[in-house]
DNA sequence: CACGAAAGTCAACAGCCGTTGGCATATGCT
DNA sequence: AGCATATGCCAACGGCTGTTGACTTTCGTG
């Protein structure tokens, strides 16, 4: 069993990285201190993930699990989802990693994009009434730029809504920006 | 005139530092590659502006210049207001340069809540029917999460739209925001 | 117990970074 | 012209970065 503690000190490294990532992005986030908070030496870092970037691709990996809203009434998709994105953000590190880092590295931008396009917008498509990519891309300004209020700028007023608050206020707008016609 | 000669280049010292800390972010951005676009030595950066973070400062200084909204018609003021920040937003790079860093850099996310706190939130706090801070925080979340979707992120559907798209859209979100009764 | 591989330590590397001080040059004033 | 001062260049510093290779310890297995 000589691989048990290996893959622990490989979590606890996954670990300390997502939480210095996530406070500090990537550039000032630095191996050393990911090292020192996980109480090993900065080489074994470099040893278990290969090197600074790869060990960032992988603590940034997220799934927004979507969950399945065909068969939930129009009026109440909205709330749903908004319910689902805040739920899901505020369990994990991960996703406040990628949106941080997401402003200065373009690698972590290109992620960014790439969830949208292969979770996000496939979602949506099937409950919008048309122009599908369009009204995706209008949820996701208005759902980003939540999460950048909240997590990452914390304006004061946004981090004070609870959950409940939040999705009252979101889910019309997300709900307008799939069915409202087009003028 | 020995003045002239060292304006025209801290102009063009700032212009650089501007555009590669909008293109970069506050830590990729050096003082070398900026001193070099600038065409001049890196010691002249810091010469003329003390440091990277006085300089930086100085870069990303903004105005958002909100209009006086308080005479026009409660049905435009979503509109006019979303109009005048696209057209603000796009006729500078400062907005960007500032948007991109707050997102690692404590003291330009601490600027991002002044310019909400002291020129967006009480321009808007006239026009709010009740609640006026938690009314500007809507409405910045929907106003920064186009913006970073549209010249950070640059999500496709949403870096298509035309300026009067994005108006029409956004528009009777903003005003939703400022206006719709609590439940 | 002995052996070998896995896990971890340590010191050092080369390469950037922001910043500094000394020195050349140009420029404007008297 | 000659001086003073503003402007600019150059080389270098100390510090921090990611990464590497050699060495030591730990530990499961024959």
């Amino acid at each position: 069993m000589a691989e048990r503690k290996s893959e622990r000190t490989r979590a606890a490294i996954l670990t300390a990285a997502r939480e210095r990532f996530g406070a500090d992005g990537y550039e000032r986030a630095t191996v050393r201190a990911i090292a020192a908070d996980a109480a090993i030496d900065p080489a074994m870092v470099i040893r278990y993930f290969g090197s600074k970037e790869k060990l960032f691709a992988e603590a940034a990996e997220f799934d927004i699990r979507i969950p399945d809203l065909s068969d939930v009434p129009a009026d109440e998709v909205g709330a749903r989802l908004v319910r689902h994105l805040v739920t899901r953000w505020e369990e994990e590190d991960t996703f406040r990693v990628l949106l941080r880092t997401a402003a200065t590295n373009e690698s972590a931008a290109e992620r960014m994009r790439q969830i949208f396009a292969s979770q996000l917008a496939p979602t949506l498509a099937r409950l919008a009434v048309d122009q599908p990519a369009l009204r995706a891309g209008l949820v996701a300004t208005q759902a980003l730029g939540f999460a950048l209020c909240r997590y990452i700028l914390q304006f004061p007023p946004v981090t004070a809504l609870s959950a409940d608050q939040a999705v009252a206020f979101l889910a019309p707008t997300i709900t307008r920006y799939l069915t409202e016609p087009l003028s």
